[in-house]
DNA sequence: TCATCGAACTTGTCAATGACTAGATTCGGC
DNA sequence: GCCGAATCTAGTCATTGACAAGTTCGATGA
């Protein structure tokens, strides 16, 4: 099977998709995503994409799938749960379509099995990270810290991926400015 | 013009088509959309919401306007940050599907003036909140407190609505669930 | 009263898409 | 070199968004 091209098979057809949809996904959002196009960029037939992913939703549950894969790994052996933080916005930039997809439900096969297991997985490594609060003298609800790094995190990038920020922040480095953030949330005091 | 069924006229079609519009955004997602289905939960042809409308974008973004305006209201002459805070949960809480598309910018037409000028007096309402640090004595950078509470409040209302907080959470009320986080972020010490 | 003009709505049409079916080609194991 | 299964193609249908052209209504003014 030479890679040259115009084979029957494409070699990695899957993968080609996977990765055009994303291209797609974060220039122009889901809604953009056309299975008949992605089919075109690959240069293969309309109907190959459904093969691989059975349908649109198929292929977006997919992306969402492996982003919680990526997204587990990201966070394994964070240090405590300031640098879980700091990681997870850092996914986001760096897979804003992955991440646009893993928590926009309606677009997505919930019961999935591979959905599932990839989302629970990254549960568990996010519990991991939570139960490391960082050293704060007084007993502060461990759950309630969670749900605050969280929410700060998540809302931090989100507001960064739908260009909301840029005014505020300027042309500084988000990381650190999130990592500003964290100080305000994670303080001794 | 009776408001009786079945004349030419609907009467308010354009509210008709947007709060049908907004049902369907609340229980399906945007991208389920159809205006030929709103046009038909409306009784009127298919071609009806385009005159109102434009196209689908422009009903998006009719929306995303009435979203800031509406978000405006609730923000206008809060306590402090930490009550904005608040408002805005429950404001996204209250009117999800205005909130989910206020911040899908590829949904909307960006340049579109009524969308500006109304997220302009909405940036405005938010500033004002800003600008009113809750008690703290040392001297915290307000801009950062600000990005800090509106990550904080815009992460924990996305994750609600995206349902991911119903574990952590089990039965509490979010509202007094967020009012402790704020507590997290803006405490004396 | 009635002509008129614009707004609101309808009807018809076209290209594009998602989903489905049946069939062709190729790969890998034996 | 044979065969089953995986991969991909080709054809079709219902649905949709967008557009064009025509119809109905109602408010305004003479």
């Amino acid at each position: 099977m030479s890679v040259g091209r115009r084979a029957y098979h494409h070699g990695d057809l899957r993968r080609a998709i996977l990765t055009a949809a994303l291209d797609v996904i974060s220039a122009e959002g889901p809604s953009a995503l056309s299975l008949r196009d992605l089919a075109r960029r690959a240069g293969v037939s309309h109907a190959a994409p459904a093969h691989h992913f059975k349908d649109r939703t198929g292929l977006l549950t997919a992306i969402a799938a492996e982003g919680y894969g990526l997204l587990a790994a990201t966070l394994t052996d964070a240090a405590d749960l300031r640098e879980a933080g700091v990681r997870y916005v850092r996914f986001a930039r760096e897979h804003p379509a992955h991440f646009q997809v893993m928590f926009t439900p309606e677009l997505l096969r919930e019961n999935d099995l591979e959905l599932t297991t990839a989302r629970a997985l990254a549960g568990e490594t996010l519990r991991n990270a939570v139960s490391a609060v960082p050293s704060e003298g007084r007993g502060t609800d461990a759950r309630l810290a969670g749900i605050a790094a969280w929410s700060l995190a998540h809302g931090f990038a989100t507001l960064l991926l739908s260009h909301n920020l840029t005014g505020p922040m300027g042309d500084q480095d988000p990381e650190e400015v999130f990592h500003e953030l964290t100080g305000l949330l994670f303080r001794s005091g």
